[in-house]
DNA sequence: TGTACATCAGTGAACGCGCGTTCACTGATGTAC
DNA sequence: TGTACATCAGTGAACGCGCGTTCACTGATGTAC
């Protein structure tokens, strides 16, 4: 039943869909996901554009597939960046956390906007992919989370009773990954979350041409401000 | 030398360039830019795909007059829901446009995703697209300016002494459109702009998913949050 | 250890499609004298 | 006011292209007995 000792042909298998995808990958941080092409991809790599069929189905299901690998590539490399930063040094760890992800985005720019860019029409991500995507988030609220185990708290400014985001929030889906945050302070939690990406989707979208000098020193500005906003010490 | 009594060829010429582009923005709205031809333009305005050549020459020039009109009516749109509100009331003033800003890209989405997300590869946005992208920040910008003006100033927190933003920040460019705040300040204004489309851009992408439960709940708060970021009265 | 059969990666031809763009044309509208 | 000419919107055919996907095939590799 179990594969005895693992015949070449499923290895053969693994190593031929990788490298399609590697070709594809490639294609794509050339010249963007729209023109990829399954018979681009099979005229690089040698072989005849039906031969793709057999690992898949469909260009969909390539396009999924590549969407998985970089969502999970970027996590890995924010995970591997903040992982080496002492737990204690909270402000440190967001900084290394950001900082990946901005160089992962401005060196995969078209495999970026392949996962913060317009979605393709009629994708539905699978589960699996949205696992992947939780990654890099899941970074940034255990930094936040730590935090506040570590360091004493001072409250965020709240001029008025602190809301309740019960309403509006699915605070059981948020708790797990920042378990020692308050609910009344997820709201700015995903804002740092979205604004760390918003700005790096304008730099590289071109809307602060015209006003940003050097991306690098706002990028590290606006950080320490997130940095700020979301409480850290 | 003027035309006289200005020729119906004029207006017949200016009414079908208005007619394609009407037609080209409908079927952007229902499929998104990716499946745009200029030929299913033709075919729905039941004319033959030669004849649009005698309006634009090619589909970029089309591609880029459907921009320009987009971003000239969100800008249209923010302006007018800003000026209706008492102009002391500056966080009225900033709802406001906030509010016109998100209510306009959920019921275009897909004109939405041509201005904020992935830009069409090789496209090169000419000066007068750029004009027309400024006035929603000029809104934003013009609503903390007068703040600054109207209402006595207490200092945003900084611990530390304020950052010199003259290494990275246009500062010339940025002045104009809000001309009272201090040049210290302009991190933030442009983070408030940056999260403002960042928080409309993950809703519509659907980064949200499993976070958020009502969008218009936790936009509204987000709203507020950033008109505390900015220093609104 | 050897043979019969099943699996499956890759081939090559084909289907049917839609696209952007060019070009010579026709006929109606506008302009100059 | 009328005629000759220029302008120009729209036609229809064509060029050349690349795409996703299907299908019957062949030949090599793996499996069962």
């Amino acid at each position: 039943m179990t594969p005895k000792s693992t015949g070449s042909r499923a290895e053969l298998r693994a190593n031929q869909t990788a490298a399609i995808k590697v070709v594809a990958r490639r294609l794509i941080a050339d010249q963007g996901v729209a023109d990829l092409s399954l018979r681009e991809v099979s005229r690089e790599m040698g072989m005849v554009s039906s031969a793709l069929y057999r690992y898949f189905a469909t260009r969909d299901e390539l396009l999924t597939a590549l969407i998985f690998d970089a969502y999970s590539e970027l996590g890995a490399v924010v995970e591997k960046a903040e992982s080496k930063i002492a737990r204690g040094d909270t402000r440190a760890r967001w900084r290394a956390a950001c900082a990946a992800v901005r160089k992962w985005a401005t060196s995969h720019p078209h495999e970026y906007a392949l996962l913060y860019g317009t979605p393709v029409p009629g994708y539905l991500a699978p589960n699996v992919t949205i696992a992947a995507a939780t990654r890099v988030p899941g970074v940034l609220g255990r930094i936040l989370s730590d935090d506040v185990e570590l360091h004493p708290r001072r409250r965020l400014v709240d001029k008025k009773a602190a809301v309740d985001v019960r309403p509006f929030l699915q605070v059981d889906a948020l708790t797990p990954s920042m378990p020692n945050v308050a609910p009344e302070h997820f709201v700015r939690a995903l804002m740092a979350w979205t604004n760390l990406f918003g700005t790096v989707s304008f730099e590289l979208f071109g809307h602060y041409v015209g006003s940003v000098t050097s991306y690098r020193q706002f990028f590290d500005r606006v950080v320490e401000e997130l940095a700020d906003f979301a409480g850290l010490a």
